[in-house]
DNA sequence: GGCTCATGTAAAAGCCGTTCACATGAGCTG
DNA sequence: CAGCTCATGTGAACGGCTTTTACATGAGCC
């Protein structure tokens, strides 16, 4: 266990020593239970066991801490599609879906990461080191797609790899916003969200000419294809 | 022109007359001009020409408000989606493209009533009204990829409609999500929003065995089919 | 040991949401 | 038309939040 510096909890002295940290891991935690607005820069600094007015040495305001909550979480959000994409490997079908079922488990698992990114409302663009830790995200599913387009069957026009990249992302971004956190407040579904996801991209897939099918034995658009949504009895 | 009680500007009496529609509206413009987040109560107030207590009278508390704004949108988002559809006419494909196109309208031309009803965190599930509001807008899109399923081609199984009709709401939220607002803060595309929905729509029915070139003289997957995303020169 | 500067505090101003007792006057009743 | 009533608006007040400012503390360096 740690041991030191808790968690702003036990006695310390003037100085908190690491109260930058301690504030980020307390927005985490208010977020994920409260959303980007109930959380407040006041109740961060109660958490960390510091005066409402300390934070400001940390964060210009309340916005930089959540664009700071927000980096980080494409910072993971990047490694994560990384390790599921795992350069493609075995197959880059296989490893395709990996990613767009990589996108879900972190909009649940990371909710207020998640909700830091996309859902708080900041000017996205305004901030270039932010801009920047998103496109390198992105990139990773560009780099996905483009692999994939490359394995475009001969004889039929190759797909525009930025296209099918904003397609997948839109598609898992869609599945996520809509149906992705169990807990909140969304619909119900007959599926599970990763199903839901994983049956679009199949569908979407073989829209542009891949094999998909768990057999690739057989060729695409043959007699009686089976649909990617599961068999019928 | 509308003439009395015209924008709580002019001379009134102690009662306004009409402050509950004159708050709708006001918080319209707020929420469409700072975000949901941005919108407070007492703006409204003010801009309804009212003290700070007064909406009070028509709303239980903040929320309620802007739960009624979600409500309005949904219905006339139920609307709009109706006329898109017009019932499958002239057919049943390019009338299913409609919808996605009015999706997108929607969101871009209704930013505010789009917040509300999808970014404001609102607790969908725990008001019934609003619950009920928004499955009737869904029950739209259900209803048509109904219609559509219907036309599967003969020899392939029938896609199950209600996965269908998630599917092509998580598209359009995705992409209106990520890329919907011209003004606000997204990303730079190498297309529009609606051609880059429609690439995906088309992709995706031509993965369900649809028929979705333009021309629809020539049969899916045979030679050479042109790409839904543009014919290359 | 003493200086300096990053880091934390206290107090205050201004805003917001919300409540409560009270004021007003629109519309009904006779 | 007189009078009553109740929906609707007001003013003041409470507590909480954000942010600023002047001041306090002490860690790290000479």
């Amino acid at each position: 266990m740690s041991w030191r510096k808790d968690q702003g909890r036990a006695e310390r002295g003037y100085h908190h020593g690491n109260l930058k940290e301690a504030l980020l891991q307390a927005a985490l935690d208010l977020i994920s239970k409260k959303g980007p607005a109930g959380f407040t820069f006041a109740d961060a600094a109660r958490m960390a066991g510091v005066s409402p007015a300390a934070p400001y040495r940390h964060f210009r305001d309340r916005d930089e801490l959540i664009a700071s909550i927000a980096q980080r979480g494409f910072e993971q959000f990047e490694s994560l599609l990384t390790q599921a994409w795992d350069d493609g490997r075995p197959d880059t079908v296989s490893a395709f879906e990996r990613v767009g079922k990589a996108y879900l488990a972190f909009a649940r698992e990371e909710p207020a990461f998640y909700s830091a990114m996309f859902e708080s409302g900041l000017p996205v663009d305004s901030n270039p080191t932010l801009m920047a830790a998103s496109e390198r995200a992105f990139a990773i599913i560009r780099a996905a797609a483009e692999r994939l387009a490359a394995l475009a069957p001969p004889g039929t026009p190759r797909p525009p790899a930025m296209m099918m990249a904003l397609h997948i992302w839109s598609m898992s971004h869609g599945v996520a916003s809509l149906f992705g956190r169990g807990d909140a407040a969304r619909r119900k579904l007959p599926m599970s969200p990763e199903d839901l996801l994983e049956a679009e991209v199949l569908i979407y897939l073989r829209g542009l000419g891949f094999l998909t099918d768990r057999n690739p034995g057989t060729a695409a658009a043959d007699e009686k294809p089976a649909g990617p949504w599961g068999k019928p009895k």
